[in-house]
DNA sequence: ATTAGCACTCTCCCCCGCGGAGTGCTAAGC
DNA sequence: GCTTAGCACTCCGCGGGGGAGAGTGCTAAT
């Protein structure tokens, strides 16, 4: 039974002291703790078992005679604990529902209703890792000539998915030229992975000048310049900063700057949101390790979403290290569940 | 020379009250002016100039016994004398080459530069109001077919911006024909603006049944489906919210929340931003009228920006009342001009 | 009209002392 | 040996008191 380093009372009241803390923000003290349990002790064991705790790392004091609060060790032991007993809270149906309600356009629409979802329900700040665009399928290209010898390069995803960049031409084609080249691309890459057709497109290239002939080379080449380059970028979406703004752990203003930073550079998150991103198990960082230094005080609870054994990207919320886990936990698997489901449905 | 309520040493002492408080943020006391006027005055004779300029509503006191800090009203008549004797800083025009450097590949692009740099060089919020998209000249149209008998209409303007939308058929379409009808759209419609188009399209869709056959009747139908709706819609976009959580002025809670909110409902500015905006004059509004009622505590000077004497949307920027206005109105109106000399190089 | 002088007001800040909450320890009880 | 009642001790938070400082309005003199 000592398998962890605490078990029975000790884990009972390190749960209590987790969850009063979580509620209140103040430190908790040992009376309170003994109302609390469910077995009827006294303070003063209580009080053993606390300085104990404090002992092994789970609590800490602010100061001498104030109550205890959880270390991040406490509270990984708690959220270990949370996972252990699988029983969280569930989530209102309704909303997720409502995910569902009206077809996005592309994908990108569908995630951000899924982040502001994450946000709502969770009273926290939502994030969303967009798939990578390698990650879609090729579905069809198309090329617009612009002024200056200049082509705008339209690339869609099956996803709906859309990308654009400007190719500049090193001789001149014609309307009609550029659409041969795009349905050419089209009828032999289509279906494949914009990754797959990058690579396949950038070797074909490098042997095209011997074997291909006029419009295949430009088209060849074409694709090459259009698919190039950032295809690996993830893009971030965050959404409900406003509310960490009255939280009372926020208070010190160079903690909100810090968050607030963050938020207007979301990439700063796609470390701790991909590194950890492995199968389907609902992660929590505690504000340590792969989040950024700035973010020591708060925790990111994450899920991935993804089509058909694929992970395409996840979804998380973001707050304070004292934040409700079983309800963010909950939210954000229910989340990663709908997003997954709606996805899979309208195609990657 | 009694043309405007104050004059002379009145005007002087405004002035200098003004310009000390927003340097400072504290009340301006008589002792300190007196020193600050280039004429040689007691600090007596001061008190009474500012007790009558309190009088006349330019002035106020936080308590009896502090100094003076300016009211809306001190503000509105430092900026109007700001533009009259039009002499307010210049700017740095590194900057604004590197907005010129590589060509952005859309419209959308290069006017998040633009506000990214309205916000780094006036240290305020940076905001920039897109042109909505029916004032963008029709380029080209793409139909791709999706699964379920949609289709995903790509829509584009010749400033590179570019419009998505899932449209259902009603009967089903071959690749082949949706091709031929984006052709005869484009050939038809290119170069006029995106208003233009569907109020066209929307006048034959209802004569069509008469008078069009097969392909046409699609195209016509096809194009009404992928352009009614939202093209009226202005993006508005925000950066460089961070630098408002340091600013004292914001140590209320409530008011660092009712700004960041705004921030993430930029659209509530819209009518700010639109609604002044008519010809080349920069504007100063003083948290008041058109603001959110939220903005009570701030203030939004802005420009418009456009290409061969259409406008086509406002850059701007947001901070507190007491905020550097000769310094803004400078980053400001620069920032449209390059903008508008950029926008109407690369054709809108 | 300007200014020196003066009494008055109000804020800010530091300091002090107190109550409350919580602890650790000891000794007694089961 | 674990539990618990009792107790002395610590430390934070809060409210009041007092002084310093900044600034004002008024009056009287220039």
């Amino acid at each position: 039974m000592q398998r962890t380093p605490i078990a029975g009372r000790g884990a009972a009241v390190l749960d209590a002291v987790v969850e009063r803390f979580i509620l209140t923000g103040d430190p908790v003290g040992s009376t309170r703790v003994a109302r609390l349990l469910p077995e009827r002790v006294s303070s003063a064991t209580v009080r053993n078992v606390m300085a104990e705790l404090e002992h092994l790392g789970y609590l800490e004091q602010p100061h001498t005679s104030a109550g205890r609060k959880p270390t991040r060790r406490g509270y990984r032991r708690y959220v270990e604990s949370l996972f252990a007993q699988g029983s969280y809270a569930s989530v209102d149906p309704q909303p997720l529902r409502s995910l569902l309600q009206e077809e996005p356009a592309e994908i990108q629409e569908l995630l951000r209703r899924a982040c502001k979802l994450l946000a709502e329900l969770s009273e926290l700040v939502g994030v969303v890792s967009a798939p990578p665009l390698a990650d879609t399928v090729f579905q069809h290209i198309d090329f617009v000539p612009l002024e200056g010898g200049r082509v705008l390069a339209i690339v869609v995803a099956r996803s709906g998915q859309v990308k654009n960049r400007v190719v500049t031409l090193r001789e001149p084609m014609s309307q009609e030229q550029l659409d041969r080249a795009a349905h050419y691309l089209v009828r032999r890459f289509a279906g494949r992975s914009l990754r797959q057709v990058a690579r396949r497109v950038a070797e074909l290239l490098t042997e095209a000048s011997l074997r291909l002939a006029g419009i295949e080379q430009q088209a060849i080449s074409l694709g090459a310049s259009s698919l190039g380059g950032d295809l690996d970028e993830t893009e971030v979406m965050i959404e409900g900063t406003t509310s960490l703004v009255t939280r009372p752990e926020f208070e010190a203003r160079e903690d909100l700057l810090a968050v607030l930073e963050i938020i207007e550079q979301p990439a700063e998150l796609v470390p701790a949101l991909s590194q950890e991103a492995d199968g389907d198990r609902t992660r929590v960082l505690i504000g340590s390790e792969p989040l950024p230094a700035a973010l020591g005080g708060c925790s990111l609870i994450m899920a991935t979403y993804g089509s058909g054994g694929q992970v395409l990207g996840s979804v998380a919320v973001l707050g304070p290290t004292r934040l409700p886990y079983a309800r963010a936990i909950a939210v954000v698997e229910a989340v990663a569940v709908a997003t997954s489901a709606l996805i899979t449905e309208l195609g990657i």
